[in-house]
DNA sequence: GTGGATGCAAATAATTTGCAGCGCG
DNA sequence: CGCGCTGCAAATTATTTGCATCCAC
């Protein structure tokens, strides 16, 4: 039920007392479905094609909204551009394949449960945290299954 | 010794063919005296102080060629400027007090060792990372400790 | 109705680049 | 002594903001 994100925007934008506008709306549509981490440009074309009207400030003032409202990650995983994705389920970190520029999510409570340790070593309570990993594809050598 | 940064900076531009301007060496000094993670306003501040003379734009192209060197790592701590240290020593991550905007670093080989093998299981090889957790300090409690 | 939200265009912030002259190798 | 590097200013890129109008509550 990818469908349930936009509303879970929709309704933490209610939650908040902010007002629950046309383009709202539409930009939480375009979170909810994206599979992917569009920038803001990318979010405005998506939203454009569903109602042109939109103009890219507003989906700037959006983002940031949902960002300080907690719906949604800012990330800058290269230089230029933020990107985003809505975040809500479970959290995960991400490896970006250099060679491709792709980005694939992934999950690893082994690391988070040692990250809380090590902050705890050092006095601290871990509000947040961002864990980029680049990789490449590891070439299947031959012969590098168990052999008989 | 912290000057020997400045020179293993020295020594990787002659190696890769760049010239050795009066420039890059006073960049290549600010990095290697540096304890913290300035950014490119910073950094061009404190080479001024040594030479009146350097430009913003020379700190902005002297950066980056750094990094495309592989003797500095630029961070995105948080959105807008970007912030350097010069790499080289063994690896770390950050923590970042959210309260203070302090940023410290920490080593922490579990870690990596786990990152590798997630990475694996996916099928993957990482060329690198990048792990900052966001923190704030904790309030020692009375009792806290291990009681009789 | 009315204050928050929007669109547009102009403003800022961060970084890059064109060009003429200078100095490292 | 040539080509890479520099400073300066103008250009680009990413994001924000002022303002008149509009519409969700």
């Amino acid at each position: 039920m990818t469908e349930t994100a936009a509303s879970r925007l929709e309704a933490k934008l209610k939650g908040s007392g902010a007002r629950l506008t046309a383009p709202r709306r539409v930009i939480a549509r375009v979170l909810g479905e994206a599979e992917d981490h569009p920038d803001v440009e990318e979010l405005h074309r998506r939203a454009q094609a569903l109602d042109p009207g939109i103009s890219l400030a507003t989906v700037y003032r959006t983002m940031r909204l949902f960002e300080q409202l907690g719906v949604v990650e800012r990330h800058a995983f290269s230089a230029g551009r933020a990107r985003y994705e809505h975040g809500g389920e479970e959290h995960h970190d991400h490896f970006v394949d250099v060679k491709s520029g792709e980005v694939i999510e992934f999950h690893a409570p082994e690391i988070e449960a040692l990250q809380a340790e090590v902050a705890a070593r050092h006095g601290y309570r871990i509000l947040d945290h961002r864990l980029v990993i680049y990789v490449e594809r590891v070439e299947r050598v031959e012969g590098s299954d168990k052999p008989a």
